[in-house]
RNA sequence: GCGGGUGUGGCGGAAUGGUAGACGCCGGGGACUUAAAAUCCCCUGAUCCUUGAUCGUGCGGGUUCGAGUCCCGCCACCCGCACCA
C-alpha cells in the first residue's frame, strides 16, 4: 500500500456501509451458534450522543465484536427510552410537538452512533414511543393487573398547583417546584400502584445469584428492600384503643420507658380532632424539612399526650407522644421508646427528662453503669429485666417473641423498607394507562383487543397541567362493560415502567404479542449489561421486578434478566473559569505553558477540578468534532485506554492525540508486511502467541486498559524487529487483536494484508501454547530481600544450578561481604534470596 | 449515623506474597529538515559520597526469607442510603 496515512473521513464510513451491506451485526436467533447477548443500556434521546454514551457504547461494542469473533451469534441491538419529560418542556418551552422533538433527536443520534461504527442489530431498533411498543407494554400491565399486581389506591403526592402536576421529590427544591418555583403542596391522589413489595423476598434472593454483579450494586439494592427482623405487638392504651408498635429491639423491652405514634398516625389524628393544641403541633412537625442536613439537625420534638399505654410485662402506665421522629409508613407508624439503647430515643428522653434505664450491658456486673451522653446500641448481656437478665441479645429477641406469641399479644415479624411503585404521572409524554372509569361499572380494564390505547397527535401544551385530561376528546369513550358513557385514565405510566421490560423486546418482536419467551429462551439471560451506577437502584431493581413477576405469571422461564452487570464510570474533564466564576468551555481556553488563558480576551483563566461533563459547568467536548477530526478509531482507543472501565476517564486533548498518533503508527506497521521476508524471531513470535491469550483475558475480564496496554506493547517490538516470517505473523496478529476495538482501521488493513472478506468475520487468532513458554527467564538475585542482581537462566533451571549462579554474582558476594550464609530461598523461574 | 469504594512518579494507571512504576500522557535532550509539521532515537520516582548506594506504593504497627499485595489500628477523599424503630 501507497498511502502514508490512514484517513479515517473516507475510511470509517466505506466499512460502515460495508458491514451494514453485508447484514454483518444481524442477529440469527435460529442459528446453531453459542449464543451472546451484549447490551447497553439505551439512551434517552435527549438530542445528541455525549462522550458517556460512546464510553458505555464502546466497551459493549468490543464484548460484541470479540464474541462474534469467538464464534457466538450475538445480539446487540440498539433502541431508544423515549418518553420523558424533557420532550414535554421542549414543547412547552418551543411549541414543538413532543413526538417530533423525540424522532428528530432519535434521527440524529442514531446517525451519531453509526458515525462511531458500533456493531449494532439495526434491525430490531425501536423506541419505547412507538404505539406498537407502549400497546405491548399496555398488555403487560393488564396482564399484571390481571395477577392481582396492578391496584388503585389514594396516595400522597407532591402537587405543584402552578403547573398542575404531581412531581417527583427530586423536583421539589426547597418546598418548590423546580419549574414554577410555586410552594408545593401535599395533596391526596388516587394513584396506580404496581406491587413490587409481594416480590422483596425474591428480589432479595435473586441478589444471592447475581455472583458477577458489582458487590456495590447488589448491597444498594438490598439495602433498599431492607429487610428488618423483629416483634409487632400492640399497647392497651388507657383510652381503650389498642397500639400496635413494631421493634427490631424486643430484647430490651423492659428498658421501655415512653410510646411514640407518627403525626399523621390515626392515633393522633383522632386526637387532633378534639384539641388545637394537637393540631398545631402536628401542623409544626409537617413543616420540618426532609433534606439530609436539615435531618441531621433536627430536634427531636414531641407532644405529651394524657393517654398512657400499659407495658405487656410490668405492666406499668407509659406516656404516650406523638413525635416528629416517627414515620407513618415504616413498620406501624408507632415505636416504644427505648433511652438507653437508641439514640433518638435518647435524645429525645433527655429533652422530656424520661427515665433512660439500662437493660444491656457489656458485663452482667455493669448493671448500673450510667451512660455517657448517648445511647448503646451495642451488643452484650441483658440486665434490669426481669426473667430476661443473664441472657444474650440475640436470645432474649427469641425469648420475647417466643413469650408474645405463646401469649398471644404480639408475633415475629418481618418488616420491609421497599413501598409499592406508585406509577401514575399526570403527563402527556408517556404510556397511556389502559383503563376506563365508568359510573357504573367503576374503574374497567381496556380490552386488550383494543389496544394500543394511543396518545392523541393533536395536543395543547399552552396551559399548565395534564394535556389528555384537557383534551377535548382523548377522554371520552363508552364503558366496554356496559356501553355506557365513560372517561379514559388520563395517567400515563412512569417511564421506568418502559425500559423495565425492553430487553425481552430487543430478543424477540412478534406482532402480536408482546415477546414470544422460546426466543426470549435463547437470548436471555443477558451476559453483559452495561450502563451507568446512578441506575444501580431504580431501573436494575424495576427491570429484575418485571421479569420475576413476568416469570412468577408463567409468561417467562428467566427470573434474573442480567446476568452479569458492569458499571462503567463517567467522563470527566477539566473546568475551566474565569475570575468572575463564570465557566469557559474548553474551546474557549488556550493553553500557555503550565496555565490557560481566554483566547478571546487573553485574561488567565483558573482551572477547576476535573468532573463529570456536564453543561453547567461547561466541560464538555462532544463527540461528533472529534470523530470528525480523528477520526472513529483512536476516540474508541481513548475510550478504553488508561483508565480501568469501572472508574472515570479523565478526557483530554493530548490524550486523543496520542491515540490518532498511534492510529498512525499501526497504519505504518501494517503497511511493513513483506511478502517476500523469511526467516524466524522466535522472541517476536512468543510474544505474538502470549498476546493472543493475554488480549482476550483482559477483554473477557473487562480489563480494556490492560488489552491496549498488551497491544501498545506487542507493536512496539513489531516495530522494532528485523523482516521475517514470524514479523509478518505479528503485524497479522496485531491487526486482529485490535478489531473489535479500531475496526474501522482493521478491516481497511485486513483488505491489504489479509485473507477473506471482512475482518468482522474472521475469527479470533489462534495460539500455539508451545509458544507461550520462554526458555530463558530472568532471575531475581535478592540479599536478605533486597535486590542485588539480576541473572539469566534456562527455564526450569534446578535450584541448586540457580543458587549457585546466584553465589557466584559479582555483586551479590559484595553485599553479602563475608557474612555465613544462613538460609537460600529459590522461587524456580523467579529468584534467588540470600539470607545471612 | 449505617453501608461501600479509593489512596502507587508531574498525570491516567500496571504489578498470581517474589525485580514496584508495564503501557499511555506530559516534560527534557538529540537525529532528520532551509524551516515547520510528521517521524525516529535516548532520558525522565527522590536523594546522595553517582563504576554505586539509600529511601520510596496515605499513616502507624504486625506476619514473612521477602509485603503495594496478607493481618491489626488509624487518616483522607469519593459514592450510596439515612429520624427505618
Amino acid at each position: 500500500m501507497s498511502d502514508t496515512r490512514f484517513d479515517p473521513s473516507t475510511a470509517d464510513g466505506r466499512w460502515q456501509r460495508a458491514w451494514g451491506e453485508a447484514g454483518s451485526f444481524v442477529a440469527d436467533s435460529d442459528s446453531d451458534k453459542p449464543k451472546s447477548y451484549i447490551l447497553e443500556m439505551f439512551p434517552y434521546p435527549s438530542g445528541r450522543i455525549h462522550m458517556g454514551h460512546v464510553r458505555n457504547y464502546t466497551m459493549g461494542d468490543v464484548l460484541a465484536r470479540y464474541k462474534k469473533m469467538r464464534g457466538h451469534e450475538v445480539l446487540h441491538p440498539m433502541g431508544w427510552d423515549a418518553f420523558g419529560m424533557p420532550a414535554e418542556n421542549a414543547a412547552m418551552e418551543r411549541g414543538v410537538h413532543p413526538g417530533e422533538w423525540t424522532r428528530s433527536n432519535v434521527e440524529a443520534m442514531k446517525a451519531q452512533l453509526k458515525r462511531i461504527g458500533f456493531a449494532l442489530d439495526w434491525t430490531r431498533e425501536f423506541a419505547t414511543c412507538d404505539p406498537e411498543y407502549y400497546g405491548h407494554e399496555q398488555a403487560l400491565f393488564l396482564d399484571m393487573y390481571e395477577a392481582g399486581l396492578v391496584y388503585r389506591r389514594s396516595s400522597e403526592v407532591n402537587w405543584d398547583p402552578v403547573d398542575m402536576t404531581v412531581l417527583a421529590n427530586e423536583q421539589v427544591i426547597d418546598g418548590k417546584g423546580w419549574r414554577s418555583g410555586a410552594e408545593v403542596e401535599k395533596r391526596k391522589l388516587d394513584q396506580w400502584f404496581l406491587k413490587i413489595t409481594d416480590f422483596a423476598g425474591d428480589l432479595l434472593e435473586g441478589l444471592g445469584d447475581l455472583e458477577d454483579w458489582p458487590e456495590k450494586v447488589r448491597l444498594m439494592q438490598e439495602n433498599w428492600i431492607g429487610k428488618s427482623q423483629g416483634l409487632e405487638f400492640s399497647f392497651d392504651l388507657s383510652s381503650g384503643e389498642q397500639l400496635p408498635v413494631y421493634t427490631t429491639r424486643p430484647d430490651t423491652i423492659f428498658g421501655a420507658s415512653f410510646v411514640a405514634v407518627a403525626a399523621d398516625h390515626p392515633v393522633a389524628q383522632s386526637l387532633a380532632a378534639q384539641s388545637e393544641d394537637v393540631r398545631a403541633f402536628i401542623e409544626k412537625c409537617k413543616r420540618g424539612g426532609t433534606t439530609a442536613a436539615e435531618l441531621e439537625t433536627a430536634e427531636k420534638l414531641g407532644y405529651r399526650t394524657a393517654i398512657t399505654a400499659k407495658h405487656p410485662f410490668t405492666g406499668e402506665p407509659l406516656p404516650l407522644f406523638i413525635a416528629n421522629f416517627v414515620l407513618m409508613d415504616y413498620g406501624t407508624g408507632a415505636v416504644m421508646g427505648v433511652p438507653g439503647h437508641d439514640q433518638r430515643d435518647f435524645e429525645f428522653a433527655t429533652k422530656y427528662e424520661l427515665p433512660i434505664a439500662r437493660v444491656v450491658a457489656s458485663d452482667p456486673a455493669d448493671a448500673d453503669k450510667p451512660f455517657t451522653g448517648e445511647a448503646e446500641s451495642g451488643d452484650g448481656m441483658v440486665v434490669n429485666s426481669d426473667f430476661l437478665n443473664g441472657k444474650s441479645v440475640e436470645e432474649a429477641k427469641a425469648e420475647v417473641i417466643t413469650r408474645a406469641e405463646r401469649d398471644g399479644w404480639g408475633e415475629g415479624t418481618t418488616v420491609w423498607r421497599l413501598r409499592d411503585w406508585g406509577v401514575s404521572r399526570q403527563r402527556y409524554w408517556g404510556t397511556p394507562i389502559p383503563f376506563i372509569h365508568c359510573d357504573t361499572c367503576g374503574v374497567v380494564p381496556v380490552p386488550k383487543a383494543q389496544l394500543p390505547v394511543e396518545l392523541p397527535e393533536n395536543i395543547d401544551f399552552a396551559e399548565p397541567g395534564n394535556p389528555l385530561d384537557r383534551h377535548a376528546t382523548w377522554k371520552h369513550t363508552t364503558c366496554p362493560k356496559c356501553g355506557g358513557e365513560a372517561q379514559r385514565e388520563t395517567d400515563t405510566l412512569d417511564t421506568f415502567t418502559n425500559s423495565s421490560w425492553y430487553f425481552l423486546r430487543f430478543a424477540s418482536q412478534p406482532e402480536n404479542r408482546p415477546f414470544d419467551p422460546e426466543e426470549v429462551a435463547k437470548w436471555l439471560p443477558v451476559e453483559h449489561y452495561i450502563g451507568g451506577v446512578e441506575h444501580a437502584i431504580l431501573h436494575l431493581l424495576y427491570a429484575r421486578f418485571w421479569t420475576h413477576a413476568l416469570a412468577r405469571m408463567g409468561m417467562l422461564d428467566v427470573k434474573e434478566p442480567f446476568a452479569a452487570l458492569f458499571t462503567q464510570g463517567m467522563v470527566t474533564h477539566e473546568t475551566y473559569a474565569l475570575g468572575d466564576g463564570s465557566w469557559l468551555s474548553p474551546d474557549e481556553v488556550r493553553r500557555d505553558g503550565e496555565d490557560y488563558v481566554h483566547i478571546e480576551s487573553g485574561t488567565p483563566v483558573t482551572t477547576g477540578r476535573v468532573i463529570k461533563m456536564s453543561k453547567s459547568k461547561k466541560n464538555v467536548v462532544d463527540p461528533d468534532a472529534i470523530i470528525e477530526r480523528y477520526g472513529a478509531d483512536a476516540v474508541r482507543w481513548f475510550m478504553l485506554s488508561d483508565s480501568p472501565p469501572e472508574r472515570d476517564l479523565p478526557w483530554s486533548e493530548s490524550g486523543i492525540e496520542g491515540c490518532w498518533r498511534f492510529v498512525q503508527r499501526l497504519w505504518r506497521l501494517f503497511d511493513q508486511i513483506e511478502p517476500a521476508a523469511t526467516g524466524e524471531d522466535k522472541v517476536l513470535a512468543r510474544k505474538a502467541h502470549q498476546a493472543i491469550v493475554a488480549v482476550a483475558e483482559d477483554i473477557e475480564a473487562l480489563s480494556f486498559n490492560k488489552a491496549v496496554a498488551r497491544i501498545y506493547e506487542l507493536t512496539g517490538a513489531a516495530e522494532k524487529a528485523e523482516r521475517s516470517l514470524d514479523r509478518n505473523f505479528a503485524i497479522r496478529t496485531i491487526m486482529h487483536l485490535i478489531a473489535p476495538m479500531m475496526p474501522h482501521i482493521a478491516e481497511e488493513a485486513h483488505a491489504r494484508i489479509g485473507t477473506g472478506d471482512l475482518i468482522v468475520d474472521e475469527p479470533w487468532p489462534e495460539h500455539d501454547p508451545a509458544m507461550l513458554v520462554e526458555d530463558e527467564v530472568t532471575i531475581a538475585v535478592q540479599h536478605k530481600g533486597k535486590l542485588r542482581d539480576t541473572l539469566t537462566a534456562p527455564k526450569g533451571a534446578a535450584k541448586d544450578d540457580l543458587e549457585a549462579l546466584a553465589l557466584a554474582s559479582e555483586k551479590v558476594q559484595r553485599s553479602i561481604d563475608g557474612a555465613t550464609v544462613r538460609k537460600v530461598i529459590v522461587v524456580p523461574d523467579r529468584l534467588v534470596n540470600i539470607v545471612t
